[in-house]
DNA sequence: CCACAAATGCAACAGTGTTGCATTTGCAGG
DNA sequence: CCTGCAAATGCAACACTGTTGCATTTGTGG
């Protein structure tokens, strides 16, 4: 059962591109959907394997690229450095819920983890100072590029 | 004048490299100086244009990767990456003193500011997982930045 | 000085991302 | 429903960053 109109929590991805001003393309769709799904920034090459869904063709590389962008530029996909020097990108709105946890960098695979802990509170700033985000990450080999490492 | 034996505080590269239990080459030589030199940390296609010492010739690209990555493998440089995906190195000593505290990096204008404060304990790890760095950063606007924009 | 492991130079390759251009498509307007 | 056109796509070719294999050279302990 395909889902035909939006609910308040979860508009669907058509309609906040079509929102966003640009063009509704299959690509955008099931990119945004993806990154929607995600629970860590994916990168490109990890949208590059992607299921096809059901009787689409796969994604041209390069407008999988263009797509990246032009959703990072319609402000619907941040887009961001792995460990390794890779992009990643993730929806807009998933940022949110990630700023309540600490999280994971493998230098090996560049993989993003989520971890239970909370940031600590910051410390006092200098005056003047305005604060907008915190980044407690830790950096370090997971559990599988560990395993290889070893 | 070339100065033929180390300072307390300013050891020789090749003194640093000797004791770092490997091979003493120009090319380590050279890169070592290079790094201790820049004020900001150095990437390879950087340090490719070097210019080339008296009478020395350029470094090929491969060594240069290697002569990078053994500087790092024995603890002299430090390795990290760009916002736009490229490896930097910087000498170990410069960035060691930064371990110990807090670091506040300004979006509009790019500065980075040491704080007194130390980074908090981190969490524990899944298992399986090696912690290697611990980065608490904070981001915002600096006090100069700050007022600019308000 | 010698032997030998370590380091180098060169060629070829892999991964990530970009550009140019001809073709297709979303969609606004009739 | 058409139709036109800007926007998006697919494909080939390219640029940049980094790696691997292998024959040759070099640093260093003895
Ligand atoms: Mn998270
Ligand atoms: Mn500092
Ligand atoms: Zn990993
Ligand atoms: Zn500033």
């Amino acid at each position: 059962m395909v889902r035909a109109s939006a609910t308040a929590e979860e508009p669907l991805s058509s309609e906040l591109i079509r929102a966003a001003g640009v063009k509704v393309t299959r690509g955008r769709v099931r990119v945004l959907d993806a990154l929607r799904a995600a629970r860590q920034p994916l990168s490109h090459a990890e949208m590059e394997a992607l299921p096809a869904g059901a009787g689409d063709a796969a994604i041209d590389r390069v407008t999988l690229y263009r797509v990246l962008d032009s959703l990072v530029a319609c402000g619907l996909a941040l887009k961001a450095v792995d460990t390794r020097g890779v992009f990643r990108f993730s929806a807009a709105g998933a940022q949110r819920q990630h700023a309540k946890h600490v999280h994971f960098r493998c230098t090996g695979c560049g993989g993003v983890f989520c971890l239970k802990a909370e940031p600590p509170p910051p410390p006092r700033l200098p005056r003047g100072f305005r604060l907008q985000q915190v980044e407690f990450d830790l950096r370090g080999l997971c559990a599988g590029c560990g395993a290889l490492a070893s």
